[in-house]
DNA sequence: GGGACGATCGAT
DNA sequence: TCGATCGTCCCC
């Protein structure tokens, strides 16, 4: 076990190309520590946006808006958004001042409060013998970008929050994945992003569960 | 003021 | 495959 095991990120950490950083957070811990307990899951999906550049970004053509603003801002920050009038989704905020990139968080793998997070999430508690939640049950929590934002408790209260401090943070669980670990592919759900569709900027651990499909 | 749309989810 | 559901954006 690494001696990082468990520490927060420090703000070092986000001044990384945006790509690399993506597949530095595979692996790490989202936490989020709330009065009604603490949840916390490993990352094992992620999607980079690129800005002006990346026709699937909200950040296309260096649109500024109410929404968008904290992206412009220093890395390390949360960059929260509602989506289908149902559902909130969470970045991570990259790229230095005044480059407006980010990296969706698409899956976690559940590691802390899991019978909160199914409370929040509203699934029925089927268990083992060993009180552990059955995989199947498990991978509902938080298979998706919607849904680990349900189970995690992170509302738009959280926008622009600093990810190196409680209430809402990243920690370390090792050393960075290998890239043989790794593979990618394009994102999901951009149809409207004509060429940027394929680029291949959705990464996830290898043969692990909990992505999403 | 109003219309169109969406980095999703869950049921069919 | 499709409908839910509403904040955000942009145009009128």
């Amino acid at each position: 076990m690494s001696e990082q095991y468990g520490k927060i990120v420090d703000k070092s950490f986000f001044a990384q190309p945006t790509l690399t950083l993506a597949k530095r957070l595979l692996g790490m811990e989202l936490v989020h520590e709330a009065p009604e307990g603490t949840a916390a899951g490993r990352i094992v999906e992620v999607e980079a946006y690129l800005g002006p550049e990346d026709k699937a970004a909200h950040s296309y053509g260096g649109r500024l808006t109410e929404r968008t603003k904290v992206m412009y801002g220093p890395p390390g920050h949360a960059y929260l958004f509602h989506i289908y009038g149902m559902h909130i989704c969470f970045n991570v905020v990259s790229g230095p001042v005044g480059k407006p990139e980010a990296i969706l968080v698409r899956a976690l793998e559940p590691t802390q409060g899991i019978p909160l997070m199914a409370a929040r999430r509203r699934i029925a508690v089927l268990q083992e013998k060993d009180g552990r939640l059955k995989l199947r049950q498990r991978k509902l929590l938080t298979n998706g970008p919607g849904k680990l934002c349900q189970a995690l408790g992170l509302t738009m209260e959280h926008y622009g929050c600093d990810l190196t401090v409680p209430p809402v943070y990243l920690r370390k669980t090792g050393e960075p994945l290998p890239d043989e670990a790794i593979a990618s592919g394009p994102r999901i759900n951009i149809d409207y992003a004509e060429e940027a569709r394929e680029y291949p900027w959705r990464f996830w651990i290898k043969g692990n569960p909990f992505v999403s499909k």
